[in-house]
DNA sequence: CAAATAAACTGACGTGCGTCAGTTTATTTG
DNA sequence: CAAATAAACTGACGCACGTCAGTTTATTTG
């Protein structure tokens, strides 16, 4: 059988930024002349979910969690870093509605582009659009393991995988400062707050990681992976 | 709080055949030229995880599921009826290789279309091009309602999901004949197929659907959406 | 149409992990 | 910098649901 790992991990490895070099310069001074680059503050929220969707939001600067704000729980979709999009799916027809959350784990820097714009300029541009089609389903596939993964492994699997997507994804080193707290992971992976917090201590205890304040450095990436893959 | 309907259905509210429409004469011949329709039987692999992705898949008549094996645990991803596209990841640069599989829950007919042609056409008309980001947008929304269900809603709430879905998207009658097994219906909302049984029985059991052989009825729909909204 | 295979069903059992109800340690903020 | 608030942590408890090991009922198939 092939080898399909599956990970819970949030980041599609495709990079969405690349898509502009389709442009024209023309193209390019029309989004010059409909964008704008708005700072936000840890913990402000970026675009609300039930509000109307106006813009296509890139990080260049921070960090952004994307979130669907249900009833009872929380659920987070993806972690965007620096270079990431959000907003795409607001080019569709019938969705001026967002339906999800976005909010600064951490002083950020966000580029806001008309979303009429830029819908504009996809209708009008197809290697551009098909650019956008690459990104959506990079996007796609790799939601669609993670739903595999949050619905089949079992929590030290899960735990395993948010570690993992972290150091290599998102902050590209395996000792990172954590602007995540223990109910982010959880929302992250499906898991309550207080079993994020016995899982870590269960790695700390295995001298898989090592934790010290808001600091967590992976010491046994394999065995982490092991973890992963077994679920 | 805006109510925000979340459920685990698995088929996005478009018409993946609509997009034709933006197509000129020229390109539909096109298409025409590169398309063939192949007939499955009840139970045939249409395409297998882990192979080249070669075609768009349109469902012209019957039913068919789209799923992930992984080592231990199937997931199903969607049921598409009708109508229904599926391959549109193909699209994607870097995504050759199938991540799913998919089968015909029925006999059924599929039109094949070369992506090599399907992607030219993309590439060349930008509004055809906006149409395929619909779907896929589309698709992303409801694939993140449902993500988020299977991850906080408990087993009731699922099943009544995943009923509430067949009858309204699928079948459109709230009576209907199941072409899916219990296995399937737990693959469909990440149960086990024992879960699935005692708990189509306690919904027997309590007057909210009939069951006679392969035929399942509705008897009390608003009873069965209040077990949804409540989880 | 009998034998084989698959699907549907049943009951007993165990456990992974959520919930609750706290305490301790950080972080904010006037 | 003290008070307030939030985050991190701990232990006890329970149950929803998966697993296992069957039996019964459909469905295939030679």
């Amino acid at each position: 059988m092939i080898k399909n790992n599956l990970t819970s991990c949030t980041v599609s490895n495709c990079n969405p930024c690349d898509c502009f070099d389709k442009l024209s310069q023309e193209e390019l001074d029309l989004i010059k002349k409909n964008e704008v680059i708005v700072k936000y503050k840890k913990g402000e929220i970026i675009c609300k979910q039930g509000t109307f969707a106006s813009h296509i939001m890139i990080v260049q600067k921070g960090l952004v969690k994307v979130f669907i704000d249900g009833n009872t729980n929380t659920l987070i979709l993806r972690i965007v870093p620096t270079g990431g999009m959000l907003g795409l799916t607001s080019l569709a027809e019938n969705s001026s509605i967002l339906k999800y959350s976005a909010l600064a784990y951490v002083d950020s820097e966000i580029k806001l582009i008309e979303s009429n714009t830029f819908k504009d300029i996809v209708s009008k541009n197809a290697s551009f659009a098909l650019e956008i089609i690459n990104i959506l389903s990079a996007n796609k596939t790799q939601i669609n393991g993670r739903f595999y993964c949050l619905t089949y492994k079992q929590s030290y699997g899960k735990l395993a995988d948010i570690l993992i997507c972290l150091a290599d994804n998102i902050f590209k080193q395996t000792e990172f400062e954590l602007s995540l707290s223990r109910k982010d992971l959880g929302e992250l992976s499906g898991m309550s707050t207080e079993s994020v917090i016995r899982m870590l201590k269960k790695f700390k205890d295995d001298k898989i990681i090592d934790m010290k304040g808001k600091t967590i450095k992976i010491i046994d990436y394999p065995k982490l992976q092991e973890i992963s893959e077994l679920g």
